[in-house]
DNA sequence: CCTATGTTTGAAAGCCCTTCCATAGAACAT
DNA sequence: ATGTTCTATGGAAGGGCTTTCAAACATAGG
């Protein structure tokens, strides 16, 4: 039916070993013979059957992601550094999307199936601990993007880092009564933020009020969504406490709620109160949003190089990276003079 | 090493054909020896050898998707689809993100590569004409979502159906002078787009003035950009003719750029100035567009269908699927009195 | 009880490749 | 010319599975 390595044998007159070594490029092969099996191959436009390299090789050159697809446009940022970077190795990437936890385990448990990937990819979501001793075990590569595991590499956000830059920004700019909307605590990120965040007053002998803290109680996404925003604001606005100058949010996303709140009320956005997001997603772009960038393309790339090295050196030690993310001044803090929606 | 069949088999005292036997579910085989054979392979912790499979079946269950990146938000809800149907069926689904024609050749011939998958879903993006005798040579399943080519088969959102939708939605709001910003032309959406805004202008007896539509010239992403978006309104509010009190956009994310730039002007949406705009991507929501929105998800099931019936019916007729928009009013065209962020 | 029919089973063949091993031949040294 | 060392080459083995084939066994019918 298709053209094999026995056909290109056949036509060129040589052993089918001798296919296989030009194929791969392998020495010790007359550059005559190489040229004829060549010419051969192209003529009967021969292509390599994948999956039978796969057998024969022991290794499929195929890497598998799990992605919650709720984080949207994180992932899409950060798959884009990992494609772009698998494409260039020869690489292939099965994606697996995940709206919760029984899901994980399930691709999961596909990822263990012998032989079809050759590493796991697991983003944004706890890394089951009951299969910890099945991986370990069998020795499948797992690289945890944006999560953590002890044992396992792990590439992350510095969340501490970028909760104090924010707020020392908006400290910078003369605030003093500076709140924030937070995500639910059940998130680790929340947690963090959170953390720094108080932290960073405190040590600008700042007040800590938790008067101004909003902590979202949303079991959807962990709160980190335009509603939970939306509904921390205006929840806070009714408490009746005095409005702080400067809000800062847990997510670009929680943002654009907050920012419609405040419309609502008639508060404007930077001169009545001034916003610092966190993520730097594409959405940040589109309303203006000073917020925490994150490298998710960088992200992605080292991703990919990590599980590499992880697959070429399985014993080699456990690595966490931890990305700083940078603060991109636009229009909601109120630095920005300029008006900077024209910006690429 | 690793167990395979042959451990099983040795294990419960049968041959490897009746292990391969229970393993599938195949028929002759007795309960007890069934039984035995599931005992032990659960014992050993069994996990089927995928590639091996793969080889042997000449099926791999695997399926590939080109995609554009820059098309994130549509693509992302498809792909949703895609997926969902495809976990369900037990196929997995290799990504390749395509920035580009070259890319996207460079994916078409890896696709070709023999058994590696079972099929290939091209989204958004032209098939190169001369790719297209060596896929049918090949037999090789091929759906197009989003874009089409009359050999194969596609899925596409009807982009007259939508425009004409959106127009008359203006018009039934008393609009009489209504404008379009459009992308390029060299995109075919735009130019369906544009064609069926100027029909039901003329069947409901308005004008068609050319003064009043904008169509972009940006090479990058054929102008369906914020940016193009943006510079489309700016240059027409400079033509300094009559501002039309309605304009339909052709996406959502132009609709964006339009929004700032009247924002700009002072001019209010949608008391001023209503606009329609067209996908209804997740960013329509949160600028409150009414925009026609594409079933995305479900493109991306039916996307997942055909391709099963062609992968198990290679010669049956060519279809083609148009998928009617419907129009979803927020606050932008004014015709909804409530503010409409808070929806789900 | 024997034949005919059907069911269950083991094992070989085949899927397509890579890699190892043995051999033939060339090149070189003596 | 003979022996030695290398290089080039063909082909078998092996990777783990499915499927076919033939044999073994069971059941039923006469």
């Amino acid at each position: 039916m298709s053209v094999t390595i026995y056909d290109i044998a056949r036509e060129a007159n040589v052993g089918i070993g001798t296919v296989s070594r030009v194929l791969n490029n392998s020495a010790n092969v007359t550059s005559e013979t190489r040229e004829r099996v060549i010419t051969v191959a192209r003529k009967l436009n021969y292509q390599p059957h994948a999956f039978a390299q796969a057998l024969a090789r022991k290794r499929s050159n195929t890497l598998s992601a799990i992605i919650p697809f709720f984080t949207n446009y994180f992932f899409i940022e950060v798959l884009q550094g990992v494609q772009e970077t698998l494409t260039t190795l020869g690489y292939d990437l099965i994606i697996h999307g995940a709206n919760n936890k029984l899901q994980v385990e399930e691709y999961l448990q596909r990822s263990m199936r012998k032989g079809r990937v050759d590493g796991t990819l697991l983003f944004s979501m706890e890394f089951p601990e009951q299969y910890v001793e099945e991986f370990y075990q069998k020795k499948t590569p797992l690289v945890l993007v944006d999560t953590f595991h002890p044992k396992f590499d792990s590439i992350r956000v510095d969340n501490a880092s970028g909760a104090t830059t924010a707020t020392e920004h908006l400290i910078a700019l003369g605030h003093k009564n500076i709140g924030m909307v937070n995500a639910s605590l059940k998130s680790a990120p929340a947690r963090e933020r959170l953390a720094s965040f108080k932290q960073t007053l405190e040590r600008n002998g700042l007040p800590v009020l938790e008067a101004n803290i909003v902590t979202s109680t949303e079991e959807k996404n962990d709160g980190f969504s335009r509603e939970s925003g939306f509904r921390g604001m205006v929840e806070f606005l009714e408490r009746g406490v005095p409005v702080p100058t400067a809000f800062f949010v847990s997510s670009d996303i929680q943002a654009i709620g907050v920012l419609a709140a405040l419309r609502e009320r008639g508060l404007r956005v930077p001169e009545d109160v001034a916003i610092v997001s966190f993520d730097d997603v594409e959405l940040a772009k589109n309303f203006d949003l000073t917020t925490m960038s994150q490298p998710m393309f960088k992200m992605g790339e080292l991703a990919v190089k990590k599980m590499i090295e992880r697959i070429e050196n399985p014993n080699a030690p456990v690595t966490s990276v931890n990305f700083k993310p940078s603060l991109v001044v636009r229009a909601s803090c109120g630095a920005n003079k300029k008006y900077v929606f024209h910006e690429q």
